[in-house]
DNA sequence: CGATATCATGCAATATCGTGCAACATCAAG
DNA sequence: CTTGATGTTGCACGATATTGCATGATATCG
């Protein structure tokens, strides 16, 4: 079979996408090429900008090791500010002895962070993140959600995760990181976290959305709910109002965070 | 498989920032390299600015000021090195393909991080820790098992937990902290622990047991399971031979970590 | 002070690299 | 159809990088 030379290069970037890191020589022996082709082709790539080439293979762009932390990372920078502002707004929500649920991500984890080490309630989780960053807390009682572990967003996942679920009422679903449009509703990027949201989000009185301000006015090719299911939002302060005028006119709550 | 020269560089700097320091023989022995490869890394990134060299490994430049890293920090630099080579010793028993369980503790923790990035198995646990130690590996399956935080050792426990673990099989069971004794078994400080190690040693093919020096000859009062049932004890190799002859007597495998 | 571990250096074996070049395919113009 | 230009691929070869080992120096510990 002949691979075309824009083809190759192409399988180049996204193994180096997947994997993380290329080895000439095992790629060549795997395409049946000699390692001067491939090696040329990384040359040429890296000349492109498009990777970092290495001694015996190529690197992605980026300075960081394992790709998992990168973009948990990358994530955690983003509007570094914003999230803790957000967290504590939503920590405010919570009432003493109530049980919540808080969602995966890092926003998530800042809000439980937030949480007051005066504050005596139950937090039901499916990350382990949260699990351990709230294992400090005196008072709190977690219970956490199993089953198969989702690494993207590191939450558990799957049928028993489900099943869990399903036998919990919580009065709060804090909802972590997912798109948020007028029209679109709650949106997320993976169909299987988009089922599990809507799960936990039936199974509470009340839903919160902890929108960070990047994730206002997107959305994502899996709905959660509409937007009808939403008791409240909670946005960083600096966000213009017109963004906001359309959840407020469906008599949601938008909770500004200072 | 053969690891990029820049990649293990940049892992080199990223287990000193999450460990806060770098022992160059256990390095070498955990990726399979000669110490002078480490040794040779360790100087070259050091005449970068990225790190301090010191007799026996590197260090970070200057002080971390994570308040949160800490109290976990502090755990771990009690028997400095014993734990990570039981760690090792044990991460080499697992087999490719396996379903092994790994319990809570710090000596677990550090077997996670000591599976070979190479290793595709499946790891089931109870703990929230392991769980998120484990995201990040490329190729390992995470079952995580629900139930009631139980925060002194930070696993998840109560009937759900139960319930959750009787319904998996797995090859290996990696038990952490707990008292061995010749007469008295394995035992554990808390009655409700007790119960659930042996749920899960009875759900595994063969038990293994984490034996931090301190733990050794020593016995607690909740037994978890007399000493027939289990089948091997990892224990760092300075211990005395006199202390490990009972178990060995009962025919039950000793691994010595060197 | 002696035993042991760790270190730095030099060196040899091997792997990888970049360049030049020839063989071949593809393509466009004649 | 022919011809020359262009692009692609594999190979040769000298240059460079990487790794492990040997060796003597230095540090650590009891």
């Amino acid at each position: 079979m002949h691979m075309l030379t824009r083809q190759r290069k192409e399988l180049l970037i996204a193994r180096l996408k997947r994997d993380g890191q290329i080895v000439a020589k095992s790629l060549s022996e795997e395409l049946g090429l000699s390692e001067d082709t491939i090696r040329r082709d990384l040359r040429e790539l890296a000349a492109e900008g498009l990777l970092q080439r290495v001694h015996g293979g190529a690197l992605p762009l980026e300075l960081p090791a394992s790709p998992a932390m990168a973009n948990f990372a990358q994530r955690q920078q983003l509007s570094s500010d914003a999230k803790p502002a957000i967290a504590r707004a939503a920590a405010a929500m919570i009432a003493p002895g109530q049980v919540v649920f808080i969602d995966g991500g890092t926003t998530a984890v800042q809000l439980a962070r937030a949480l007051p080490p005066t504050l005596r309630c139950t937090v039901v989780t499916h990350s382990p993140s949260i699990a351990v960053e709230l294992a400090e807390h005196p008072l709190i009682e977690v219970i956490l959600i199993g089953g198969r572990l989702f690494k993207h967003s590191i939450v558990a996942m799957g049928p028993s995760a489900l099943e869990a679920i399903a036998q919990i009422r919580t009065d709060i679903f804090f909802m972590g990181v997912c798109s948020l449009h007028p029209l679109q509703g709650i949106s997320t990027g993976d169909y299987e976290e988009a089922g599990i949201k809507r799960a936990i989000a039936a199974a509470s009185t009340k839903t919160v959305v902890l929108a960070s301000p990047e994730k206002l006015d997107t959305a994502s090719p899996f709905q959660i709910a509409p937007l009808e299911r939403i008791g409240a939002i909670v946005v960083n302060a600096g966000v213009p109002a017109s963004l906001l005028a359309p959840y407020r006119a469906l008599g949601i709550e938008v909770a500004l965070a200072p």
